[in-house]
DNA sequence: TTCCAGCCTTGATCTATGTCAGGGACGATG
DNA sequence: CATCGTCCCTGACATAGATCAAGGCTGGAA
């Protein structure tokens, strides 16, 4: 699949790119190819040596671990997230398992050239230490919204998230599956569905994916979302700024959970 | 409290300052300084904004999220460990808060001045990418591990990778107090302690802080370590290596709970 | 020495969460 | 249209983990 202009100027925005020298920029795309991948195919499996930057350019990618047969969600990436850069950096097998969930065009850049390219351009070089920084705060952010939350606080708060992320409309639309969002919030889809029935003492009425917050205060009062573990960064705020690079630096998707 | 040229050559030899031109070396360290802090000090609060790299050249630091007036601890760190990095890089402020355990020699070194050099020095700069590679991956596997496992499996993965870190002896040190390590493995102190009285049935003699794993091979059967959750970097390999560059990127005392 | 505070353990109890089983709604497919 | 599979919800139950209360041990301070 041919990389178009377009993609091209689209990727080049992505902050830890924009930082690149023209030079810098032209050799990774050099080695680069597109691809189009239906949802489900597995991009890279636990374990696995690590090859390429993986670009998500359309659709989505869930990361995942497994252990003893039981699995969890780490994380889902939409458009312009970039994924297993630790890995790359490093020159190191995955610790997490790549999967499309929708039809998803990926751009995957040499991980060598990357490597190489860092050496000698230390401007780009940067970028991708405050790319690895961000996502390490991520990880941060959901690791304490993990051992301090309830599984009922936790969606509290994804739902607050979500709905600044969708414009702070009243009614909102999950984005994903409801056992897919369990087990990003470390819950059993069972517990879920009952989470969210206990939600409606709080306003909060659920028809399919449109979850509805009648009464925002009252749920914000039960979640009590705090700055240094949600990250309310709002769609069109996200990749732009100093103030907001840490915030949602190469996940637009990912949940702090 | 002056820097001796000892403590400087111990830290020159820290992975991401060994990449370090001598020129970067100099100007990181002509505006650092050194200082003793006595047990239980507060070295940074999650929320402040962080002016300096840390670096732990004696003592332990421990670092913590707080929520609704709970408290975690993400991390213990030990001589040789740097903190607070990735706040650094992204001049934002800190997502943990960080406390000295035991008397602890600090060094400390501008982070504007980090910055700085970062994009004059591109080897430089990639190496402070490996660091923080590092630390995103221990912190994936404390995910992981977190939310793959049980209470008692987490213990138990503690007690085998402390056995290989500590010289393969039958009878292990506890490193730190109990209660500490119940916050790491994410769990109460009371059941933490039930948690060992559970270990009895698979050969686990508790001792104050000595534990004794009388039979290494079942509590393995039960623990199931895996590669892609724990890290058994033995302390003579820490730090040395591309290999293990990432093993233990900067924190030897960080568990992976 | 005596006293006290902090740490650890233990038992009883409660709560949160996981597991298992059943069934309804919906959409894809024949 | 009928059927099947998937997703989701719900209830009953089991288990893990938290909380509360009490008591033992130990090391430092008076």
């Amino acid at each position: 699949m041919p990389i178009k202009e377009a993609d091209l100027a689209r990727v080049r925005e992505l902050p830890f790119l924009k930082a690149a020298s023209e030079d810098t920029f032209r050799r990774l795309i050099q080695g680069a190819f597109l691809q189009r991948f239906p949802a489900g195919t597995t991009l890279l499996t636990e374990g696995d040596s690590v090859d390429f930057l993986y670009i998500v350019l359309d659709g989505t990618v869930e990361l995942s671990g497994t252990w003893n047969d039981k699995e969890t969600i780490l994380a889902l990436l939409g458009p312009l997230s970039t994924f297993i850069l630790a890995a790359v950096v490093l020159d190191a097998s995955a610790l997490m398992s790549a999967t499309t969930r929708d039809r998803s065009d990926i751009l995957m850049i040499s991980g060598e050239t990357l490597r190489r390219v860092m050496h000698e351009d230390a401007a780009f070089s940067f970028a991708v230490s405050q790319e690895l920084a961000g996502c390490y705060r991520g990880l941060v952010r959901s690791m304490k919204s993990q051992k301090l939350r309830g599984g009922i606080e936790r969606l509290a708060n994804y739902l607050i998230t979500q709905r600044v992320r969708q414009g702070n409309a009243e009614t909102i639309t999950l984005p994903h599956e409801k056992r897919v969002l369990a087990s990003l919030l470390g819950m059993t889809p069972e517990n879920l569905s009952r989470a969210f029935a206990s939600l409606a003492d709080y306003g909060v009425v659920v028809n399919g994916p449109l979850v509805t917050i009648g009464r925002l205060v009252v749920l914000t009062r039960l979640a009590k979302p705090d700055a240094l573990i949600d990250n309310h960064a709002p769609d069109d705020m996200r990749g732009r700024g100093k103030a907001l690079l840490e915030a949602w630096p190469n996940q637009p998707e990912r949940m702090t959970v």
